[in-house]
DNA sequence: GCGACAG
DNA sequence: ATCTTGTCGC
């Protein structure tokens, strides 16, 4: 009952009718407004999905966050749990403005998270989006964005890899292994650094077929590898982390509902 | 002009 | 992202 997070950054709410430049140009400042390194109140190692291993523990509120399309318009869900205990659902049906851009997700989705965001009640320790956070052109991914409108900790995980070079090769890692993504020539304001992870889940136990990894990135207030170490703790033998699971899962559930 | 890119 | 049943492999 503490309420949602305030907008601390209510000028760096992506605004979707503002053209490409000018959206670029807030991703620069996004970018520098980023902190790419842990700074959060819980104990990550505490961090769990699951049964817990003793009865006294109290992990952080994490908030798994994604969307579902219906025509021209979004339905922005997002689940928080304990330890793996549901606390909270939320959904948020907003209109789309703008297609889809590569690099520019956050001008098309922000807004619409914000909604949903305003409706918890609850004020989780940890967001965790379906998109990049720093693996980004400008390093102010969804992830990115949305963290520091809210100065919240948050992590991105993606399914693919938008920019960035793995340090080597990323093919049938086994589970619980990870490879640094670093900044090229794709990202522009910084060179070599590490800004991502591919993080390895889940693997089959076959030679035949494999599993692509995740693209897991800092969002805000949170380090490269903190980020990783969370996305693997979250993970429950399933590709994509709980919280992520989950606000897919009501995504499609509220979709189906408010479909008509 | 070509390439190439989260959801 | 979304349209969608079965089906390959352990």
């Amino acid at each position: 009952m503490n309420g949602p997070p305030k907008l601390a950054r209510p000028d760096l709410v992506p605004d979707p009718d503002r053209g490409r430049e000018t959206m670029e140009a807030q991703q620069r400042d996004i970018a520098s407004e980023a902190r790419f390194a842990d700074d959060f109140e819980f104990d990550p190692a505490t961090i769990i999905d699951g049964p817990l291993a003793t009865p006294d523990e109290d992990p952080p509120l994490v908030a798994g966050i994604d969307q579902a399309f219906l025509d021209d318009r979004v339905i922005s869900a997002i689940v928080v749990s304990r330890g793996g205990e549901v606390v909270e659902r939320v959904y948020a049906v907003t209109d789309l403005s703008i297609p889809y851009i590569p690099g520019l997700l956050a001008f098309r989705e922000g807004g619409p998270i914000l909604d949903a965001v305003a409706e918890l009640t609850s004020t989780p320790d940890l967001f965790v989006f379906d998109g990049s956070g720093r693996i980004h052109f400008r390093e102010a991914g969804i992830a990115t964005h949305m963290g520091v409108v809210l100065d919240v900790p948050s992590v991105g995980v993606a399914k693919s890899l938008l920019c960035g070079t793995p340090t080597r090769s990323v093919e049938g890692l086994a589970a619980g292994e990870r490879v640094p993504i670093e900044s090229d020539e794709d990202v522009t304001a910084t060179a070599g650094e590490r800004i991502g992870y591919a993080v390895q889940t889940r693997q089959y136990d076959s030679p035949n077929r494999h599993i692509n990894p995740l693209y897991v990135s800092p969002g805000h207030r949170v380090g490269a590898a903190t980020a990783a170490d969370l996305v693997l703790a979250l993970a429950d033998g399933y590709k994509l982390p709980e919280p992520t699971r989950r606000a897919d899962a009501y995504a499609d559930e509220a979709k189906s509902l408010v479909d008509d």
